[in-house]
DNA sequence: GATACCATGTAAGTCGTTACATGATTAT
DNA sequence: ATAATCATGTAACGACTTACATGGTATC
């Protein structure tokens, strides 16, 4: 059987044939929106995916530099595919550090959690206005009433999650960070406006 | 170094000395809200933690069957603990297979898509109305103001940021299926009303 | 000249799951 | 009796990260 990576890449490679840098630099950039793995695990699993016959390579000399090796997916992938996607996914554990910090938060100096908590409100705020613009873009770029027969929906449908995923966390943050701050009143966090507290540049950040 | 589950095992032995078969069901229990593991993987670890000095045990016999290792943090332990919570937490990727599925989503028949999305929503539209019931369960148990106090604040704490994710996944899969079946109009999720598919038990799920 | 990116691979090690192994107790 | 739960461990394997290894090209 084949690992969840495997699907990730021949779903990248069904969009298009790529090299192995470029799958990798997909599961980079756009930070990381569909699935993410290090080029380490990349290579071997697509050698695999070639053996099983499921991808194909061809070597494409350039005048510069080693032969870039572009892979594309088989009609066997494609059918293989197709057949995992109906299939309901298995969850894994989303083990979230914040999570167990926050379970123990009270046993560290207020000011020291404040501290922690604003510097990942911060940086989940600059993350959530990033992944906003590129959806903004992507709604832009997507031709008013393609949805889902759009060649670029998948992308969207991805996109849309993880600024979903992030609104989440960061909501989350900052209801820690009021509880927290304002300290010792109402664990509600809709009982007192909770002073927004000055974070990292983005106005685009809030919204909902 | 310790590894995250070490740091997740402290915490939950910083609320209460436990046998290693307790530490594992209150990572079953509760819908692994705070850490998800396997007792294959926290029995080792309670021996690395106990030969550190973080962590001591005491031999329980009782007259039915082995006795029982009961688990406490020691002052090391705690130290170790507390220092390590303020420090920024290292951020994982949340690979999920159902954003991998939605990618290559127009692949397959519209029939079969709307049949995994439909499951996956009542899915979590049945976990999230568990969760929530959990929640409103703490909320009553804690004394109203009590807060950050609160020896159950880090237990609630955990629990709203389930019921966010919880939430976050519902309303994607929603969204998703309402433009799998309404298809090929309105990329935004906000054209139509998009009628509200009929899915498993739960009126306690739908809000905001 | 140094840094960064293009491009591909392998090796060592950690994290985590599944299965093996054992044995008593309680409920159907 | 059969299954489920209590209770603790180990072994094998798979997933994933980090570091090693190499070498060309472009930019500052």
């Amino acid at each position: 059987m084949l690992s969840s990576l495997s699907y990730a890449i021949l779903a990248l490679l069904a969009a298009k044939p790529q090299s192995g840098y470029h799958v990798a630099r997909q599961m980079r950039l756009r930070l990381g929106v569909l699935w993410q793995a290090k080029h380490g695990q990349i290579y071997p699993e697509l050698a695999r995916l070639v053996k099983q016959g499921l991808v194909e390579v061809e070597r494409v000399d350039t005048r510069a530099g080693p032969p870039r090796r572009v892979h594309a997916i088989t009609a066997a992938g494609r059918a293989e595919l197709t057949k995992w996607i109906v299939k309901s996914p298995q969850t894994r554990p989303a083990n979230d550090e914040l999570v167990v910090k926050a379970y123990a938060l009270r046993r560290v100096p207020a000011k020291a959690a404040e501290t922690l908590l604003r510097e990942q409100l911060s940086a989940h705020e600059q993350r959530l206005a990033a992944l906003e613009q590129l959806l903004e873009a992507m709604k832009a770029r997507m031709a008013t009433g393609a949805a889902i027969d759009s060649p670029r929906f998948g992308e969207y449908a991805a996109m849309r999650r993880a600024v979903g995923v992030e609104r989440e966390q960061a909501a989350w943050c900052r209801w820690l960070l009021g509880e927290v701050t304002s300290g010792r009143k109402s664990s509600d966090g809709r009982a007192r406006p909770t002073r927004q507290p000055a974070v990292g540049r983005s106005a685009v950040t809030r919204r909902r």
